[in-house]
DNA sequence: AGCACGCCGACT
DNA sequence: GTCGGCGTGCTC
């Protein structure tokens, strides 16, 4: 049988493996092409807009197609660059198209089956029973979503008697809900045609003698006329119009009635745009180390697709940025500018504006989605383009169509590796393969590499660029190491305090310095535990200890939220002396409070700042001085540049050193260095004190000595000698069951199935660090590979054997994920 | 991932 | 007798 049809594959945002095929009708196939949006039925009762990826004429077998609903786009939201970046992504991370989808689609641009649907046009049509039943349901509620039709109906092909009806324009799926995305109005105000000569507008004045507020409102209005050289009748926001003439309401509801003036809706952007830096300013003049550097990166650049521009803190980096995103704008080029979390773009963004205006976009997670689908569609079109994208991780997924540079600030930050859902993708890996797809070139910025990065410069894969002089002068501060050990066996020690770091911070609040304390852990105390019996409290679902949090006065579990009030008696003996251990921020805040009466002092961390406007409160309280004191976890050092900081405090560099991981030393080096950073001042030197309990170990050494480059050669040997990224690559596969006879079968199955092909290269299953959580017991395996193995390969088989387990009835039920390049 | 279908235990 | 538990299989 002859067949003309065309059909489409599609990529539903579910994670499911492969394409779906649907069966354009004729009428739609003229206006269809890749990358736009259509919506199709799914399963017996779901309508989902799914992603038109490939187009053709070959009418699949073995099933029957079903027929595409409507098209959504007229032209395509997604280009076929972003196709192309999803389709790397998929067979990288080994990961569906869906889930790539799912990721790199603001959520107002996924429609799902929450669909609401109205009433058409229903004269002149024979209706069915069922029909009637619907359309019923419809007219007592207006809208309803196809889910709520089903159950209300009792219908047992709902979807079936919706589709039909769709096809004849007896029901809409409501525009809004197609989209999601809802432009923001404003209501505006303007004199009726009437009123657009002088004449009129003076009787129309006269006539309103008796209604003083009225006419009030009529001259505001034709003042505003006044300003424009022809008489075309001028908006005025209402709501400015309302304040300008101090009014209620009810004033111009009766102007508006009498139809005098009239009242519009008009789209405006949500996104707060700058309107008078419109002009291109010109960046701040730099200084001659950094128009070296400028120089060198440029230089590299012609050789180079990936630049790593090595800088010590402090170094001015982002004014280089600033530098480059110029010079590529005024080539026509856009660039994007990744950051590794949103609470450092507060600073930047302010900075980025005061140079480009409003032709700098953001996006970032803490936007509403409305937001960033207006970024997104904004993107697409040609006037309404950003030269600039300021964004986190999930920014690299924007329809860029003449992308010519990537920045990747603070390049060692993990923040830039998604962990949980798949995709579990790395922000600047990706961009350096977005960069090579679009023939676009990259900057990796950082004070302290990541030893991926700086072997990649070091074999020669990337240009390097470094620069060793601070800002203005400025110098590094000045390291100093506590022994606790020692100092705890000398008495030396209160509480958690070392009387070394308890002198400094006096001396700096004595002199009207601030002080950063880093401890690298949240809550009271990690821990509590009876003095009598030893009991320690658990997580009900997890196998961890609760953790104990003073303000609350609850233990709670940080990895599934379960949380139970602190019990006044142990729960095992009934003993009193249940008493807490180990020591979080809060502690650190509670005792210092102790030592230091006067001083203001305020903690950052995931609890005291869950809202963006906490967080910014204290840091603002901070920059201005308000406070004495910071006290925090990771999240202080995140390049926040205060500038009467002259003491740095870490609490206990122990537990981060000792975390098993082999990314422990690199992380510590990190964050060390980075909070040191914080130290110092103009013409001051600052202070860092470590407290930690093995003085020796060769990390802190190198943070004292402040020598990145030796730690990073040390690093690459032990990388080399205990066969770990990046002379190997990992994959990580995590299995997950409720039940762990289960569990431990399907994993030994499945390490026996890969150890058949990829031998020694397999490691596990072993329970991670955690090996329970949420009711789930957790095994992981870890695949190591030598870099020039042929991953590709290597990687399809992993993924067929793991096809096998959810083949296979015993292994279906567990949840495996994959990781590859693990952080 | 959902979601329906289907087969077993505790209730009106 | 039914309601609802969650194991199993499928989605173009």
């Amino acid at each position: 049988m002859a067949d003309n049809s065309i059909y489409v594959d599609v990529i539903l945002p579910l994670a499911l493996p492969g394409t779906f095929t649907y069966r354009i009708p004729n009428e739609l196939a003229s206006d269809i092409s890749v990358g736009v949006r259509v919506l199709v039925p799914f399963g017996k009762r779901k309508l989902y807009s799914a992603l038109v990826y490939n187009i053709h004429s070959n009418q699949p077998s073995g099933y029957m197609v079903k027929d595409v609903i409507q098209l959504i786009d007229d032209s395509p939201i997604v280009l076929k660059s972003q196709i192309k970046l999803w389709g790397w992504i998929s067979t990288y991370y080994m990961c569906t198209l869906g889930e790539v989808m799912k990721a790199a689609l603001p959520s107002g641009l996924k429609m799902e089956s929450d669909t609401i649907v109205t009433a058409g046009e229903v004269d002149g049509f024979d209706l069915t029973d069922e029909e009637v039943t619907l359309l019923h349901l419809l007219e007592q509620k207006k809208k309803l979503t196809i889910q709520q039709l089903a159950q209300k109906s009792g219908l047992k092909n709902t979807m079936k008697v919706i589709k039909s009806m769709l096809e004849r324009n007896l029901l809409y799926v409501n525009e809004e809900v197609e989209s999601g995305f809802k432009p923001k109005t404003e209501t505006f105000i303007r004199l009726s045609e009437e009123y657009s000569n002088e004449e009129k507008l003076c009787q129309l004045i006269d006539s309103l003698n008796r209604a003083p507020a009225q006419q009030r409102v009529i001259l505001a209005i034709a003042a505003q006329n006044t300003k424009s050289e022809n008489y075309n009748p001028v908006s005025i926001s209402r709501k400015a119009l309302l304040n300008k003439v101090g009014v209620s309401a009810s004033v111009l509801k009766s102007l508006i009635d009498k139809g005098i003036v009239i009242q519009e809706y008009e789209a405006v952007s949500r996104l707060d745009e700058d309107k008078s830096a419109d002009a291109l300013k010109q960046p701040f003049q730099l200084e001659d180390f950094q128009v070296k550097a400028l120089d060198e990166i440029n230089e590299k650049f012609f050789e180079k697709d990936v630049v790593l521009l090595h800088g010590v803190t402090s170094s001015g980096k982002t004014e280089i940025y600033i530098h480059l995103i110029n010079d590529a704008i005024k080539k026509g080029k856009q660039v994007l500018y990744l950051l590794p979390e949103i609470a450092l773009t507060t600073q930047i963004i302010t900075r980025l504006r005061k140079v480009f205006g409003n032709r700098v976009g953001v996006y970032h997670s803490k936007f509403s989605d409305n937001e960033r689908v207006e970024v997104y569609l904004n993107m697409l079109s040609d006037d309404k383009s950003y030269d600039v994208i300021l964004g986190v991780r999930s920014s690299i997924f924007l329809p860029f169509r003449k992308l010519g540079l990537i920045i990747v600030d603070e390049e060692h930050e993990n923040t830039f590796k998604q962990y949980n859902p798949a995709p579990r993708y790395h922000a600047r890996d990706l961009s350096v393969v977005l960069a090579q797809m679009l023939g676009a070139k990259v900057l990796l910025g950082t004070a302290t590499p990541s030893v991926e990065s700086y072997y990649n410069a070091k074999i020669g894969k990337y240009g390097i660029v470094k620069i060793t002089e601070r800002y203005s002068g400025l110098q590094l501060p000045n390291t100093l190491v506590v022994d606790t050990r020692d100092a705890r066996k000398r008495k030396k020690m209160k509480s958690h305090f070392s009387e070394t770091l308890l002198n400094a911070i006096e001396d700096a609040l004595s002199r009207k310095e601030q002080v950063i304390l880093f401890q690298n852990r949240r809550g009271y105390s990690p821990f509590v535990e009876c003095d009598d019996c030893g009991w320690v409290p658990h997580c009900e679902h997890c196998d961890v200890t609760l953790t104990y949090h003073k303000y609350t006065n609850q233990l709670t579990c940080h990895y599934c939220g379960y949380a139970i009030e602190q019990p006044n008696a142990c729960l095992a003996c009934g003993s009193a002396n249940l008493k807490p251990k180990g020591f979080g921020t809060e502690k650190v805040e509670d005792e210092l409070q102790i030592f230091f009466p006067d001083a203001v002092i305020e903690r950052i961390d995931l609890d005291s700042t869950r809202s963006r406007a906490a967080y910014e409160k204290v840091i603002t309280g901070f920059e201005l001085g308000k406070i004495d004191i910071l006290v925090g976890t990771q999240m202080v050092t995140k390049g926040l540049d205060f500038d009467r900081v002259s003491l740095v405090g870490i609490l206990n560099a122990d537990n981060m050193l000792n975390f098993p991981d082999f990314r422990a030393s690199e992380r510590s080096f990190q964050l060390m260095t980075q909070v040191s950073g914080r130290a110092g001042r103009k013409e001051k030197q600052g202070f860092v004190i470590i407290q930690t309990s093995q003085p020796d170990n060769p990390v802190i050494e190198h943070v004292v000595k402040q020598n990145t480059n030796s730690f990073l050669e040390w690093q690459l040997t032990e990388r080399n000698q205990f066969r770990y990224p990046p002379f190997y690559r990992l994959i990580r596969i995590t299995l997950k069951h409720k039940d762990r006879n289960r569990l431990y079968d399907g994993a030994n199955a499945l390490t026996v199935t890969l150890r058949h092909v990829l031998g020694e290269n397999v490691l596990g299953p072993e329970p991670p660090l955690i090996p329970r959580i949420q009711n789930q017991y957790i095994l992981e395996l870890l695949v190591k590979l030598k870099r020039d193995k042929n991953i590709v390969r290597i990687k399809e088989f992993i993924g067929r054997s793991i096809l096998m387990m959810k083949q296979n009835k015993e292994t279906a039920s567990i949840n495996i994920s994959i990781d590859v390049d693990p952080y």
